[in-house]
Formats: C-alpha cells, sequence, structure tokens
DNA sequence: CCCTTTCTACGAAAATAATCGTAGATAATA
DNA sequence: TATTATCTACGATTATTTTCGTAGAAAGGG
C-alpha cells in the first residue's frame, strides 16, 4: 500500500533533495532551493523540523549540526504523485500521460530505446502470467 | 509558452470535471465532486466563483443559473503538471516517469501498442527534421 | 398568489502552508 | 579566552486554500 503523507510543494523540493543527494545539512539542502528560488534559511530549518515531526525525515546528531534523511521512500512517493496526477488531469489513462510526457521533445533517442525495451519486458511478463 | 496559473488540488478536480464533461452549472459539477469527496453545495459553487475571478473559468447565464467552463487548456495544463513532476519527483527525466506510470500494471495491452506506435512517429520525426 | 426549491452573492471562519526574526547554545579561530 | 560564525529551537506572522452559513433573488408549482 502506499503512504497516507502527501507532502506539499515545498516539502517535495526538499525530498527531491535528500533523494537526489543522500542524507545532507539543512545548509546543503538550503544551498540546493536557494539555487532555484529565493528563502530564507531559518525557513529550511523549520520546514525540516516539521517534516522530521511529521515523520517524513529521519535526523542523527553530528557535533551541533543534524543530519537529516528521507523517510519517503522516492517510489512510493513517485507513485502517488503520479496516480493522482493520471487520475486528475489524465482522466485516469496512464497511457495519456505517457504521451504527452514523450511528446514534448526532451527525451532523447536512447530513452526511447530503453522504453521500448521495457515495453517488450511488460508483454512477455503479461504473456507468461 | 505555458501558462502562468497553477491549478490548486480542488481547483484540478474542478478543471477535470469540466476537462471531461464540457460546461457545466455548479450543481453538475458539484455531484461529481460528491461521488469521491464530501463538500458543501456552497463550497463548490464558491471555489467556481473564485476561479471566475481569476479567470480560469467562463460563464455564461442560462435563466437564473450559469454555466461555467474550463479556460485553462486541458493540454498546457497537463504539460504544466507534468513537467512540475518530472523535476521535483523524477529528477528531471521523462523516462523514468513514463516507466515507473507504465510499472503499475493498469495499462492494457491495446495502449502498450499505441504507445510503440507513438515511439515509432516519435523517431520518424527526429530523423527527418 | 404563497410555498418550496434552487440559485447566486457575500462575508467570514477554519485549516494549512510558508516565511522569518530573535535568542541562546555550540563550535571554530584569532 | 574573546570574538565571530553557525546551528538549533521557538514563537509568531503572513499568505493561501478550503470551507460553509446566511440572506435574498429567481423559478416552478399547487
Amino acid at each position: 500500500m502506499s503512504q497516507k503523507q502527501k507532502p506539499t510543494e515545498a516539502e517535495l523540493d526538499i525530498l527531491s533533495v535528500l533523494w537526489q543527494n543522500g542524507p545532507s545539512t539543512v545548509r546543503f539542502v538550503h544551498e540546493k532551493l536557494s539555487a532555484s528560488r529565493q528563502v530564507g534559511y531559518t525557513t529550511t530549518l523549520k520546514q525540516m523540523q516539521i517534516m522530521h515531526d511529521r515523520n517524513m525525515l529521519s535526523r542523527r546528531k553530528m557535533g551541533k549540526t543534524h543530519i537529516y534523511n528521507a523517510l519517503l521512500s522516492q517510489d512510493e512517493t513517485q507513485q502517488d504523485l503520479l496516480n493522482k496526477l493520471v487520475d486528475t488531469a489524465f482522466e485516469g489513462s496512464a497511457m495519456k500521460l505517457v504521451m504527452q510526457a514523450l511528446g514534448n521533445g526532451q527525451t532523447t533517442q536512447e530513452e526511447l530505446n530503453e522504453i521500448r525495451n521495457f515495453l517488450d519486458a511488460l508483454e512477455d511478463d503479461s504473456t507468461n502470467k
């Protein structure tokens, strides 16, 4: 089953940094966030403290600083967000979403091939079932 | 270019109904929403009035009731939401998102074939460019 | 007509999310 | 050790989103 917690916008930004970089300090996360938008250090700190309270992040102390890590799995969170998006914006059709995602020309030839292989694997599965 | 407006959760639900059913009354939308969650009629009404104020919905009067319609294009809204999701949850890779979307087994054989054709068309495009 | 139902408009409260200043503790370093 | 830098904790404010009650206008019977 999926997670109950639905990260907000700002929370997802933070999770994203942690997923990509692993356990990190507030300072590090804050610097990553600052790259894309204007935000105060204590804002990031507070946000991460709240997420810790809500069991979205774990933390351990190293000297005087904390090292935070994501407790929400990236996979499940992705799936939740995808499902919701498919339901509300794509009328329940994953196919429509996929086509739109591929249609904007940002995907490389190599990636398209990978998807093709993936489709092959999927079809094998379903015939052997 | 994309739209500035980022629909909220509740707004997206309403847009979704309008995209799928075309121009509708508050009553109709409200009944659709009620199917999935508990919400008061005036809540839906207010929400749609606000969306009208923000130019997300048009409306025309028929007798004493209003018929609302979506002003945000489904395509562009989809693309915005997708892009954001790809960026934050899928590390910028549409391919990862696609695989996750297809991997949950909800997609039919027929749809998978459509995607394959779609991939073919995409590759033709890129070689002829 | 009068009663009932169905709308809209309005206002405002409740709930949630996001922001940041200040103060005090801890560590680094001059 | 005195000074400076860095962190945490806390409290509170602001902004945004969501919710709904109330009142009055419009429509449709009976």
